[in-house]
DNA sequence: GCTTCCAATGGGAGCGCTCCCAGGGCACAC
DNA sequence: GTGTGCCCTGGGAGCGCTCCCATTGGAAGC
């Protein structure tokens, strides 16, 4: 290690001692706190650069009670499943709130035994002042953490079961819906559906979006073909119905991985996209854009999630108690519905 | 928030209270110290159970001068530099790697201004036991916070400029050497280069290999068409190439995103791929695969510079002196070339 | 001129943990 | 019986900050 600065950090008594206050004053001159005469803060501010002091945070911390920090718990039995670049859009808007409420943002990936328990420790030692929620699958062991935690959390997408206090989700239903309408509306009559994994919410309120529309306007729904939002499992979905289905005009796929996928097999199959079957992805992620032809999606507001989540979050440290927020999804057309 | 717990979390002291020891052997019975007896060191597990008690980190912070945990810097003036794909990798691996040695991971998105102070304060105070830093661009302040900083500091990828003391990259020049010398086996004989960001050492690293490659078979080699790493760009710069050079018959573009935007401008222009214009990529993330023809590129090791990025900043913490590590490519022959 | 009040001040007690160190106790050798 | 070590043990001093509280002194009000 570079040892050029050998001389210790220098503490809030030795800017005291400088500025010739008491360490009391010099506190309250950094926390611009009230009762500081002008002429003592500028002695204390001089004081300040002249020693290049900066505070210590894990001190604050343990006197405050305040960690200043926040963690993103990504749930998960595959590390990869954070490869997705979902996580790294949310990541941007929480990143930005959290900025704002100058906080720091913690990111743990809680795939393996080892990673789940070090977020358990986290949640009952208080290691940071909120949690996001995140990815949660049915009977995630996270649940149950979070609720006995004496801390504030906030879900990113509702887990399956009862609603969580608070939470920020994406109208998953509501977006299915509008894509499914929108390939009836172009004349399709056999339209099916690819689905995420059936044990989250989001792939379940989407085939619920899915269905209703279908069922709205007197079609016949098809029975879930279900894919893992991979996109290799949309193309085996999409051979999978086409085998059953020969006669399939439209799908709607829970999210664009599998659309993606589904366009893949529909062109090694000869057909051709949208004039045999017209493809409606979910998500309006980059991949969506460079598909062949590019996916007419819905678009969901992942920066704004994230931001949103970290605004909640910080509402409820502040001791706030903040409504819970469906965010709205956009169709964007392109080529292939 | 829900007060179900009013009760304090309880501390060492009423650990030690009710295992009827003191506080120092209750501390030592917990971090598995010796000098503890047989039957205290039960004890206190008994108390500590019964009691549900949790060590305050942020407590043990202070009194060891260690925050367990280390931070992961991303610098860029636009904060959605981050919403590439390539940073979820890196953090799956260093997070696993992190987790191994017990230190939690903070995520610091420099892209601000604020951002930027902050991370400086990170870098000033201790915030955290230790940096890895990414994406520096040319005369980045942040190299410069870095090195003063009495903080073990790991470089993901070379900044341009003089090598850090420690650093993790990946091969750039060679995967852009094998994948120019490919292209040029393939009886190509006009290898333009679509590169990155000039200022980015690993755009100037790949173009020296391709250049390199182009030189060693006796070639011309292009003048550098540059893009920033984005498919858009790719794209025009494809454009830009077909309008000066229309008898280009290989391209090597300095990443996916930028070899997809390649592929569409082509497509657009008439021009088959591979037939008359071979495409090389490199990365190899997702958009290469489900790019139309699936994009043949060279594959870089990104989980593993995330791991090796974090274990060597564990051994730097650790007080060892680990050597810098440059990681191979592996080129990936797939449709476009 | 004498209360009344309040801004400004600094002392000191924590926050919950680690770790140094002096002091027992006990076994073993002399 | 007296040493010589060791292993345990617990007291206590921090780590660097915040914040309560008692104290002071000067301005304002009568």
């Amino acid at each position: 290690m570079a040892e050029d600065a050998p001389r210790r950090h220098p503490t809030l008594d030795e800017v005291a001692g400088l500025a010739g206050v008491s360490r009391s004053v010099a506190s309250r001159a950094l926390n611009n706190a009230p009762h500081v005469s002008r002429a003592k803060r500028e002695a204390v501010e001089r004081a300040v650069r002249q020693l290049g002091y900066v505070p210590n945070p894990t001190a604050r911390a343990l006197a405050t009670r305040q960690t200043g920090a926040a963690a993103l718990v990504v749930s998960g039995e595959d590390p990869s499943i954070f490869a997705d670049p979902f996580f790294a859009q949310v990541i941007v808007g929480a990143s930005a709130a959290l900025e704002e409420a100058d906080l720091h943002l913690m990111l743990c990936l809680a795939a393996t035994d080892r990673g789940r328990k070090r977020v358990e420790e986290l949640l009952l030692s208080r290691g940071a002042d909120g949690v996001m929620l995140m990815a949660l699958r049915e009977d995630d062991p996270l649940a149950r953490m979070a609720e006995e935690a004496a801390m504030p959390v906030v879900f990113g997408g509702r887990p399956v079961g009862p609603a969580p206090r608070w939470y920020v989700d994406v109208d998953n239903a509501g977006g299915a819906r509008e894509a499914t309408e929108y390939l009836i509306s172009l004349g399709r009559t056999r339209v099916a559906a690819i689905c995420g994994r059936l044990d989250t919410e989001a792939g379940r309120a989407r085939y619920r979006g899915y269905r209703d529309a279908v069922l709205a306007a007197g079609l016949d729904p098809f029975a879930p073909q279900e894919g893992d939002f991979t996109e290799p499992s949309g193309a085996a979905a999409m051979a999978a119905l086409l085998a059953d289905h020969p006669d399939v005009d439209g799908v709607f796929a829970a999210n664009d991985n599998m659309g993606a996928g589904a366009l893949r097999t529909l062109r090694e199959a000869g057909r051709r996209v949208p004039a045999d079957v017209a493809v409606v992805g979910f998500d309006d992620l980059t991949v969506a854009r460079i598909a062949d032809p590019p996916l007419t999606t819905v678009h969901q507001p992942v920066t704004a999630l994230g931001r949103e989540m970290a605004r909640m979050l910080v509402a409820l440290i502040d001791g706030q108690d903040p409504t819970p927020l469906i965010l709205p999804t956009r169709l964007v057309p392109r080529s292939s519905a």
